[in-house]
DNA sequence: CCTCCACAGGAAGCGCAGGAGT
DNA sequence: ACTCCTGCGCTTCCTGTGGAGG
């Protein structure tokens, strides 16, 4: 009787799923990483790369071009749009045009950033273990070896510049000077308009012979977008017009992030269709925006290291406000509890600043004169939401 | 005005993992 | 088997600092 129970649950869902119908025509047309035919408001953008790269077409060199724009207007995903066209339009000449993507902030270090542009040219190299100058080698001499254009797309690029050094947007440029045979064209996207400061100035000559600027979305833009995608990704007459109108107006309250606007839509129509609703209406917009940030957070608590979320327990668990004195000593009772080794204070510094970055605390820097200066942190989740996350973590298990 | 608390946060470097070449 | 890479988490050592109390 008892072993039944969850077959019969189960049984109901699957059943309860296979009788409604969906409202998704296409659901992945919401997805970030869907590229449209069309990508409306961004026509100059898409001009002006496309007349920058052109010249590759009858074997010319291009201008190195560079992207800026805040997130979610379009930058990766007009880039992309571009070169594929690009590509395509390769194969018939059959020009050995390769197009690499890479987001160096995904990639997280040099290594990887060359390791994902091996890969993008056929190249297969140990994901880890070789000195940055031997993956670099391996790279131009294979460009070499087969005449390759490669175009390389460097998202976010002011992560790694910021991270590192210019270093190796130095060499990828004079890449060029060196390789008799082949040819690299680079492409940077960044979201901070200000980075520049950060480049030597050779690099950056050669690195914005053209610019591109993308502006923000309007609301009115983002409204056009979303009705655009819902009639692909919805069937028809689903989507209220007025939840359209407040997922645009949500995104477009920050900086018209376009990505947004789109989870947003997506994540609705989700909760509509659990509701078994027969449309996406405002308040199923108003559930998503809480299910979208709630997700966020419960995804960022459980891929915590452990020292986090010990910290994260002492400041969620205890009344009031904290010093980073008082949690360190909370803290190590802690440790001591649970029989693992405490980290240092400086380190547990840098742990509460990573918290506070990740939104979990707010920690501000007070001073209290004679009596020193100090963080004053407080958490900004609800302790119910942590134990619930962290009940399924072991070690944390033990101390709930 | 000066002092001095209780930290913040930068710099350097250590030990380890994971891997290549020889 | 040995040396040489890099990244990562962490420690050690350090200098910097806003403002209450003297």
């Amino acid at each position: 009787m008892v072993n039944n129970k969850p077959k019969d649950l189960l049984d109901e869902i699957f059943t309860k799923a296979l009788s409604i119908q969906s409202l998704y025509k296409d659901r992945n047309v919401l997805r970030s990483d869907y590229i449209p035919l069309k990508l409306p408001f961004r026509e100059k953008q898409i001009v002006a790369m496309g007349e920058a790269l052109a010249p590759l077409l009858h074997k010319s060199k291009c201008s190195n071009l560079f992207i800026y724009g805040k997130p979610g207007t379009g930058k990766t995903a007009v880039a992309k749009y571009v070169l594929q066209r690009l590509e395509e339009k390769a194969l018939t000449p059959n020009l050995k045009i390769k197009f690499a993507y890479t987001n160096t902030r995904v990639a997280g270090t040099e290594y990887r950033v060359l390791f994902d542009m091996a890969q993008s040219i056929g190249l297969s190299v140990p994901f880890t273990g070789l000195a940055l100058n031997e993956v670099f080698r391996r790279i131009t001499s294979e460009i070499e070896s087969s005449t390759l254009t490669v175009v390389l797309v460097m998202d976010e690029i002011d992560f790694l510049i910021k991270k590192y050094s210019d270093d190796l947007l130095y060499e990828l440029t004079r890449v060029n000077e060196q390789l008799p045979k082949g040819y690299v064209a680079i492409i940077g996207i960044s979201n901070d308009l200000n980075f520049k400061e950060f480049l030597n100035p050779r690099v950056l000559s050669s690195l914005s012979e053209e610019e591109i600027i993308f502006s923000p979305y309007t609301a009115e833009e983002l409204r056009a977008i979303l009705s655009d995608r819902a009639k692909i990704a919805f069937f028809d007459n689903i989507v209220t017009e007025a939840s359209i109108n407040l997922c645009a107006a949500l995104a477009g309250s920050e900086h018209g992030d376009a990505r947004r606007a789109l989870d947003l839509l997506r994540v609705s129509g989700e909760v509509a269709e659990r509701e078994c609703a027969t449309k996406v209406e405002e308040r199923h917009v108003r559930i998503a925006v809480q299910k979208i940030e709630q997700d966020r957070i419960v995804e960022v608590l459980k891929s915590l290291p452990l020292h986090a979320k010990l910290l994260l327990w002492t400041i969620t668990s205890s009344e009031g406000v904290h010093s980073t004195g008082e949690v360190y000593e909370y803290y190590s009772k802690l440790c001591q509890k649970i029989n693992v080794d405490e980290l240092t204070p400086r380190r547990v510094t840098m742990l509460i600043s990573e918290l506070d970055l990740l939104g979990l605390i707010v920690a501000k820097i007070i001073s209290k004169g004679r009596y020193g200066r100090t963080k004053q942190i407080n958490p900004l989740i609800q302790l119910q939401l942590v134990r619930e996350v962290f009940s399924e973590d072991l070690i944390m298990n033990s101390i709930l």
